[in-house]
DNA sequence: ATTAGGTTTGAATTCGGATTCATGAGAATG
DNA sequence: CATTCTCATGAATCCGAATTCAAACCTAAT
């Protein structure tokens, strides 16, 4: 590698001190305008770039900020990691992707990483209700965003959808479609997120006076694979629901996998509902019934949130709150129940 | 925000100089035992984080790689993205996403940030053939490995699949398939990659003794609604294409939204096959003909590389250059062609 | 001409570790 | 016992900008 040019190199090719080089890099006022050029010059005759991690050293900020996944493979995430990475470019912050495969342990050590590198904030999409670390660092007054996820902990920042109607209004819809016996797939209750749609299921379902049966439910971890095997097990039986909710569009797609799989048509014989509204959903190949979560308005305003946070040292004001409104979009995968259960 | 804790408050708590800290924690040999007890006393009372930028600016290590991807709401960088931080992530390194959306205009851009935030090295998805701030990486032994790109430059690392092989593949299947009308979904030429693909697409068709229709290829930018628009458009003429080949699975998707839109059933009406096996295309809801490329396998690869390259220092050795072989996945969006084209 | 006030610039310091150099304490060798 | 070597540790320097402090210039007003 070449030995990286230094502002002092620029310096002495300029004639004038490192100081003025900074200065001009920075924009300072009060630089004469012929130094000003001068030193341009040399910077482009170097081609120097400047080290941002000196840079940084010195003034306490990086610009780069963490954000935290889940898992990047699912669309929701990649499209919101899309318009926080465009958002962030814009604002000239970079960030590091950190996929968490769902395990709390690589959420702690991602974190603590990211505090090593000093970032100047972090967007957390799959933070456990109770994550002690998380705490922390709201204590600390360390910039820290939540995004589509929740926390018991009163000083959180979070944008997320109201997530307990979301679901209810999943359940009512598959109701109003003459559903009656509805599966599942619950997500993870370690997230509140998640468990606020649980309860919206459950209590959607009981204002409609129907037992949720425990059978139909998919409550382990995420995972496309086990809820394929669930679902087609359960398909298979002769009892089996005529509906299904997943808690996410990705798991919604592997219920249609396992539908597929038995040849069951949806939606005549079995109908079908997500939560995020995925790119994927809207394809009317695969016309996805969901829930909305208003994604790019969700993101853009993490982004601004945080770097608000960081920017305005804003420790004072409020915690972030913002839950925004769920919409049901209504498309192929559901439609009026019509077969004959044995109920 | 806490005043941050440094080495020497953990020297003086430990009763020691901050060399003794700084030997701690890069375990260093030659340390009585005692001392080190008491540093990592010291540390654990007082919370201490290094400071991972500081550590940087000495040690000329970042330990961050840059990862360029065109569109990680494509499911194949997703996916593979996904490999790679978690592979990453094993060997201590960090990733910056750069998401261009396939403007080379933020490739620049994020080069020079990258550069800028001294990373360790980096790894590009889209790295259009001629770029002239790439070749300049390349001749100053800037750690680089293109994934599933290419360049015209010899000193190139790279790793991605036979692309002309597999181009040629779906054309010889679609042949197979009875298919003569066969449009075609281009990737940009400016990528050498897709550039391949057009071309093992056209000599495909020339060796099968058929003429490529203008018409029927579609070959601006990557842009799921004009691609949907283009196909849609397509669909409605009264000759149309009895199959389609999309240079991506994300496009395929696109061929079979509008197909959807038209009405018009795959596979019994009209063939698709995409290229790159994202895990939707498994889904046997979808079940998209593919092109596999061994994600899994080539991420791993370019991970290991970009690694080896860092670390080894290994200017001298031969570029890294490894080609695999694509695969033809027979699924449910291809079959035998039925329609009558007036030809 | 003198003084006050703003403009420009450089020297020196700082950020927080890594590393080199030097020194003192033991241990081993002759 | 003198000498050499290894072990342990601290002092000082460095990495490359940002920033503070102070000095040198100007300019305008008295």
């Amino acid at each position: 590698m070449k030995g990286t040019i230094s502002a002092y190199d620029v310096a002495s090719k300029a004639g004038v001190s490192q100081s003025t080089v900074s200065r001009v890099l920075n924009n300072y006022p009060h630089i004469k305008e012929s130094t000003k050029q001068k030193v341009l010059m040399a910077i482009k005759e170097l081609g120097f770039t400047r080290d941002e991690i000196a840079r940084s050293l010195a003034s306490k900020k990086t610009r780069t900020i963490g954000l935290i996944v889940g898992d990047i493979t699912n669309p929701f995430f990649a499209e919101s990691a899309k318009v926080i990475t465009g958002k962030a470019q814009e604002m000239e912050y970079d960030v590091i992707l950190c996929n968490t495969n769902h395990k709390e342990e690589n959420l702690y050590k991602y974190i603590q990483t990211l505090i090593g590198k000093r970032v100047d904030g972090i967007i957390i999409t799959s933070a456990d209700k109770d994550n002690q670390k998380i705490k922390e660092l709201y204590d600390q007054g360390f910039p820290v965003v939540l995004y589509n996820s929740l926390m018991n902990h009163e000083k959180v920042n979070y944008i997320a959808v109201n997530n307990y109607k979301g679901a209810k209004l999943a359940v009512r819809h598959l109701y109003q479609l003459n559903h009656r016996l509805i599966g599942y797939i619950a997500g993870p209750s370690k997230y509140l997120t998640t468990h606020l749609r649980n309860l919206g299921f459950q209590d959607g379902l009981k204002e409609l006076g129907i037992d949720v049966n425990k059978a139909f439910v998919y409550d382990k971890e995420f995972s496309y694979d086990e809820v394929y095997q669930f679902t087609k097990r359960l398909l298979k039986k002769p009892t089996r629901p005529t509906a299904f909710f997943a808690t996410s569009d990705q798991m919604a797609l592997a219920v249609l996998d396992a539908a597929a799989s038995e040849n069951i048509n949806v939606p005549q014989e079995l109908s079908v509902i997500g939560f995020d509204d995925i790119d994927m959903a809207k394809n009317q190949f695969i016309g996805l019934t969901t829930i909305t979560q208003p994604k790019e308005k969700m993101a853009t305003l993490v982004l601004e949130k945080l770097v608000s946070l960081i920017e305005e040292n804003d420790e004072l004001g409020s915690p972030i709150q913002i839950i925004l409104e769920p919409e049901l979009i209504q498309r192929r995968t559901t439609g009026v129940n019509s077969v004959q259960n044995g109920v």
